[in-house]
DNA sequence: TAGGTCGGTGGGAGAAAGTGGGAAATAGTT
DNA sequence: AACTATTTCCCACTTTCTCCCACCGACCTA
């Protein structure tokens, strides 16, 4: 289970570490990033991804207007990438762009996949749906004990 | 299987890059590029395409008005291209106009195919369906799990 | 505190990918 | 047939990417 909220930077060339403990928990040298909903990228470990895209693919036709979409936004841009010797993936521009990547990035363990995003726009986000996040909480929190 | 979100400028003899992944995983230096869904262009390797135009032949007649339209919009545009030894192809100018394509080009990855599209008509179509692709992603999300 | 390990950073060098354009070949025109 | 325009084929240059190694600092251990 991949959780943790991390900082880094991307380097002059592109590359963004993954965090060590992640990697510890991915087989394999190989991820698949992707864009995320909002403005963020999506990393899967390659097994959890296959699930994803299956189940999406299923749902996908050329012809029908929303699995177009969806194929679109989702599976098109999905890429492989590697993790070198030292840990690092390189992120190809066109991600890099869509997420508003500069230099500091927040990555976010998402239990089953990694969110990267631009640090400046996450903090931003966070701020700007603190309010709707309370109401989301209020509104979940009857239905939950623990 | 065919992904990735790919950048590149059509040059001034029209011609555009198969991006090197891609021609990786494609057998022949053929492909069949025609008219796509959308204000697009799609390029399949030959044995998808032949699936794709056995399968629409097979559900048309020419006396169906439905059919001729699929046949005319689809078949009928399909064109083969050579892939040149620098990974080319010339883009025809009909198929050009259609799509719009003026010098940045993006290169989608569906799976299956590939899709062309003109690079500022990609960006706006995407914004543009931002708040859809967002509602189908919350109504598939559901039935989704991984 | 000295030495080892681990996580992270930077950058050099060779390889691969992408770009541009010359020149031959083909087709189209008068 | 002669000329022009377009296409095709090929080569050479440039840029980007990839792989690898060296280094730095923090932390742990002896």
């Amino acid at each position: 289970m991949i959780s943790g909220e991390y900082r880094y930077a991307l380097d002059e060339k592109g590359r963004l570490m993954v965090p060590a403990k992640v990697r510890a928990e991915v087989v394999g040298n190989v991820m698949i990033l992707t864009r995320g909903v909002d403005r963020c990228l999506w990393l899967f470990p390659s097994d959890e991804w296959r699930q994803l895209s299956e189940n999406l693919i299923a749902a996908t036709s050329p012809f029908s207007e929303r699995a177009r979409l969806i194929q679109r936004r989702i599976l098109a841009p999905a890429q492989e990438v590697e993790i070198d010797r030292s840990g690092r993936i390189a992120i190809p521009s066109t991600l890099r762009e869509f997420a508003g990547l500069k230099k500091d990035c927040t990555i976010l363990g998402m239990v089953k996949y990694l969110e990267i995003w631009d640090e400046p726009t996450y903090t931003a986000y966070l701020e700007d749906n603190e309010a709707r996040f309370k109401e989301a909480a209020e509104e979940i929190g009857g239905a939950i004990t623990f």
